[in-house]
RNA sequence: CGCGGGGUGGAGCAGUCUGGAAGCUCGUCGGGCUCAUAACCCGAAGGUCGUAGGUUCAAAUCCUACUCCCGCAACCA
C-alpha cells in the first residue's frame, strides 16, 4: 500500500525586503509539521516560495536603481538563504516570476474571464492626479489628498473584477459543513460575520497603474493584481494546467491538506482562494491555519534604532536549533508571542542547556565513569523505574495528538516532560550512591540503561523540531534514530552499546549581560560606521524637483522658534504637539517625530520653523507651521537647529 | 465611533467556546544532592484573573459599560 500524501504550504513571502524573525517563524513552523508528518509515514510535499510582483516592488527597485527582476532575484535569494539556514525541508520553492507560473496565471485569468466570472468594470474613487493615487472619502484630509494636500477629483480606473457573490452561498455551506476548515476555529466566526454574511464585494483582480505584474493576455495594459497571482501558486507549483493537462503530481497532491498562513491573510485564504478554486472546478484545501504573530517585545531596548530581529543573526548567537526551539515552543496557539534577546537567553539556558543538554551530558559522563562507556541492560529493575518507562511509552502518543491539532508548542512541551522526568529519575535512583556499593553494579547499569533508552526516545521525537540536535544526541549515545512505530516498544537500545567517550556540550549556557553587550556592540558599531566616517557615507540622492524662481523662494518664511512646551497628541502614534515661541507670538505645531524625540527633550530646543504654511488639522489637532528636519534613508529624523545661539524669531534666509 | 487581538503572582503563557476548588514554564527565597554545563531534585513565598456593574447557588469563564496595551490602517505640514 502506498503512503498517504500530505501537501502543505506556507504563504509565499513578499520580496520587498529581508524577512524578519516573524516571517521566518512561519516556515519553521511548517517545517516542523512537514517533518513530523513524514515521521508519521506520510508522503509529504512541502511548498514555500516568494511573491514577487506589485507596485511596491516596482518602486523599491526604482529606488535601488535596478530592474524589478534584478531586485526580486536578490531578495528571493536572501529569503531562500535564510530558509536553508534554518534547516527547513521544503520540497519546492516557487517564485511568482517563474515562467510556468506566469503562463498558468494568464490562462486562468482568461478562462475565468471567458466563463464570465471576471468582468471589466471601473475602480472608482477620489483621484489625485499628481500622486497618481486613489483615495477613499475617509482617507482624505480636509477633503484633500492626504499625500500632497491638493484637490482630488472623482475618477475611475478601468479594472477587471471577480464576481465573488456568485459563489458565496456555496462557500458558506462548505465552511459550515467543514468545521476544521478554518483554524483556529475562533477565526471562523470572524470571517462569517464580517465578510460572508454581510455580502461579499467583488474583488479587483487587475491594475493599470503599474507594470510589474503578469500581463492580462487579451488586454495588455492590465496586469494581474496580487491575489489571483499569489494564491494560485499553490496549484501552479505542483503542476496544475488550466487546459486540463495537469501533471500526475498535481492529481496526486491536490487538494492541499494544509495552508499555513499568518492570521492577517486568513480572509484571502478562506474566502477568495476557495472561490477561485470553485470557479476553476477544483476541490478546496482541507485546512487553513492562521497562526498568530511573533512580536518583538520590549521596544525600549533601542526604539529609534532598528531593533528588528533577524533569524540569521539570532542563529549566529544561539545556533539554528535554539532559534527553532524558541519560535516553535514560545509561540502560543492563538495569541501572539513575544521574542527578545532576553527571552531567548532565558529559554536557551533553562530548557536547552539545563534540562536537556545537561541531562545528556551527565548520563554519558556517568556511563563512562562507571562502565567505561558501555550501556548494559541487566534487568535489575525496581518499582521506581515503572513511572519513567510508562512515560517514555506514553509521550510519543501525546506528541502525535498535539501535532494532529497543530499544537506544536505543546508537542514540544510533552517531549521535554520526558527529559525532566529523566532528571528526576537520576535523583530518585542516585547512581553515584549505587556506584559506591559493590553489590549494586547491576542496578546501576540498569538505571543508566533506562536513562539512555529514554533519552534515545526523546531525541528521536525531537527530530521534527530540532533536527541537528536530535542527530547529535543519538550520535553521542550511539543510538539509532527510531520511528514512531519503534517507540511503542521499550528497550530497543542495544545492550552492550558504547556511548561516546567525550560528550560534546549541546547547548552552552549563556550570560545575558555578555550577550546584551555583544548585541549592543554590534548594533552600536553599525551606527558609528555610518556616522563619523564621512568618506564612506554613501550620501542620498533625491528625485530632483522642478526649478523655482527666487520670488517663489521668497514666499517661504523661515524663522527660529523656541519650543516652550510639548506633548504627545492623543490618539496618534507618531505626532507631537509643540507650542513654539516665534518672536512675540506662539504657534502650535504638530510634527510626526514622536518616534525620534520625547516631549521632554523637545522643550527648550531652538528649531527651524516654516512659519507661513497654511494651518491644517492633524489627527484633529490644529498645526500652524512646520518644524524642519533632515531625514536619512532609514527614516531617522534630526531637527534643524541654528549652529550659533540665535534668538527666537530670527529670520532664516 | 477605521479593522483586529489582548490585559491571569516579578517575566512569558495556559485555562475562557462547553461557568463549579487559579495552573504551567522561568525568575526569587529556603532545603537536599554532587554524576553533570554554578547543573539537577524537593519545598515555599508571591495573583482582588484590567476597572465597574449585571446574570447565577456558583464567574478568569456569560452579558453591559469603561479603561489601558499591541498589530494593521491612517496620521508624518
Amino acid at each position: 500500500m502506498s503512503k498517504p500524501k500530505y501537501y502543505l504550504t506556507t504563504a509565499i513571502a513578499y520580496t520587498s525586503g529581508k524577512p524578519h524573525i516573524g516571517n521566518t517563524y512561519e516556515i519553521v513552523l511548517a517545517d516542523s509539521i512537514a517533518r513530523y508528518k513524514r515521521m508519521q509515514g506520510y508522503d509529504v510535499f512541502f511548498q514555500t516560495g516568494t511573491d514577487e510582483h506589485g507596485q511596491k516592488i516596482e518602486l523599491k527597485a526604482q529606488e535601488a536603481g535596478v530592474t524589478p527582476k534584478e531586485f526580486v532575484d536578490q531578495v528571493a535569494a536572501e529569503i531562500k538563504r535564510i530558509w536553508d539556514l534554518m534547516d527547513t525541508s521544503y520540497d519546492k520553492f516557487i517564485r511568482t516570476t517563474d515562467a510556468d507560473h506566469e503562463a498558468q496565471v494568464q490562462k486562468i485569468f482568461k478562462k475565468l474571464y471567458e466563463q464570465g466570472d471576471i468582468y471589466k468594470g471601473y475602480y472608482e474613487g477620489l483621484y489625485c492626479t499628481p500622486c497618481e493615487s486613489f483615495f477613499t472619502e475617509s482617507q482624505l484630509v480636509d477633503g484633500k489628498c492626504p499625500d500632497c494636500g491638493r484637490e482630488v477629483t472623482p475618477a475611475r480606473e478601468e479594472a477587471y473584477f471577480f464576481k465573488m457573490s456568485k459563489y458565496a452561498d456555496r462557500l458558506i455551506q462548505h465552511i459550515n459543513e467543514h468545521p476544521e476548515f478554518i483554524q483556529p476555529v475562533s477565526r471562523k466566526n470572524e470571517m462569517m460575520n464580517n465578510f460572508l454574511l454581510p455580502g461579499l464585494q467583488d474583488l479587483c483582480v487587475s491594475r493599470t497603474s503599474f507594470k510589474w505584474g503578469i500581463p492580462v493576455t487579451f488586454d495588455p495594459k492590465h496586469v494581474t493584481y496580487v491575489w489571483l497571482d499569489a494564491l494560485t501558486n499553490y496549484i501552479t507549483g505542483i503542476g496544475y494546467d488550466c487546459d486540463g493537462n495537469s501533471t500526475q503530481q498535481f492529481e496526486k497532491l491536490w487538494p492541499a491538506d494544509l495552508h499555513l498562513i499568518g492570521k492577517d491573510i486568513i480572509r484571502f485564504h478562506t474566502i477568495y482562494w476557495p472561490i477561485f478554486l470553485m470557479a476553476l472546478g477544483l476541490p478546496l484545501p482541507k485546512q487553513v491555519f492562521g497562526h498568530p504573530w511573533l512580536l518583538q517585545g520590549d521596544g525600549k531596548m533601542s526604539k529609534s534604532k532598528g531593533n528588528v530581529l533577524y533569524a540569521d543573526e539570532l542563529a549566529e548567537f544561539f545556533g539554528v536549533d535554539a532559534v527553532r526551539y524558541f519560535v516553535l515552543h514560545e509561540m502560543p496557539f492563538e495569541n501572539d508571542g513575544v521574542i527578545s534577546w532576553e527571552l531567548m537567553v532565558e529559554r536557551l539556558n533553562s530548557d536547552l542547556a539545563n534540562t536537556l543538554g545537561n541531562l545528556v551530558n551527565r548520563t554519558i559522563s556517568m556511563t563512562n565513569k562507571y562502565f567505561g562507556g558501555t550501556v548494559t541492560c541487566t534487568h535489575a529493575e525496581e518499582p521506581v523505574d515503572q513511572e519513567l518507562k510508562e512515560l517514555a511509552l506514553a509521550v510519543p502518543g501525546k506528541v502525535s495528538a498535539k501535532m494532529d491539532d497543530l499544537r506544536v508548542a505543546d508537542a514540544i512541551t510533552e517531549i521535554f516532560s520526558l527529559f525532566k522526568r529523566c532528571n528526576k529519575y537520576i535523583d530518585e535512583t542516585m547512581p553515584w550512591a549505587l556506584a559506591k556499593e559493590e553489590g549494586k553494579k547491576d542496578r546501576l547499569a540498569e538505571v543508566l540503561y533506562n536513562l539512555t533508552e529514554c533519552i534515545s526516545i526523546g531525541a528521536s521525537l525531537l527530530k521534527a523540531f530540532m533536527p541537528k540536535t536530535s542527530e547529535k544526541i543519538l550520535q553521542q549515545l550511539n543510538a539509532a534514530d527510531r520511528s514512531l512505530e519503534e517507540m511503542k516498544t521499550y528497550g530497543r537500545y542495544p545492550s552492550g552499546n558504547k556511548v561516546t567517550e567525550k560528550p560534546e556540550i549541546l547547548f552552552a549556557r549563556l550570560d545575558l549581560n555578555e550577550v546584551m553587550a555583544k548585541v549592543e556592540e554590534r548594533h552600536g558599531k553599525a551606527e558609528e560606521e555610518a556616522e563619523p566616517k564621512k568618506e564612506e557615507e554613501p550620501g542620498i540622492d533625491l528625485e530632483p524637483k522642478a526649478e523655482i524662481t527666487f520670488e517663489e523662494f521668497e514666499k517661504l518664511q523661515f524663522q527660529v522658534g523656541e519650543i516652550i512646551s510639548c506633548e504627545a497628541v492623543k490618539k496618534s502614534k507618531k505626532l507631537l504637539c509643540s507650542q513654539v515661541k516665534i518672536g512675540s507670538q506662539v504657534k502650535q505645531i504638530v510634527s510626526g517625530i514622536k518616534a525620534h524625540y520625547t516631549p521632554e527633550e523637545m522643550v527648550g530646543k531652538k528649531v527651524m520653523v516654516l512659519v507661513n504654511l497654511k494651518p491644517a488639522k492633524l489627527a484633529g489637532v490644529l498645526s500652524e507651521g512646520m518644524l524642519l528636519c533632515a531625514e536619512d534613508e532609514k527614516g531617522e529624523l534630526s531637527l534643524m537647529v541654528p549652529e550659533k545661539k540665535m534668538p527666537s524669531g530670527a529670520e532664516i534666509c
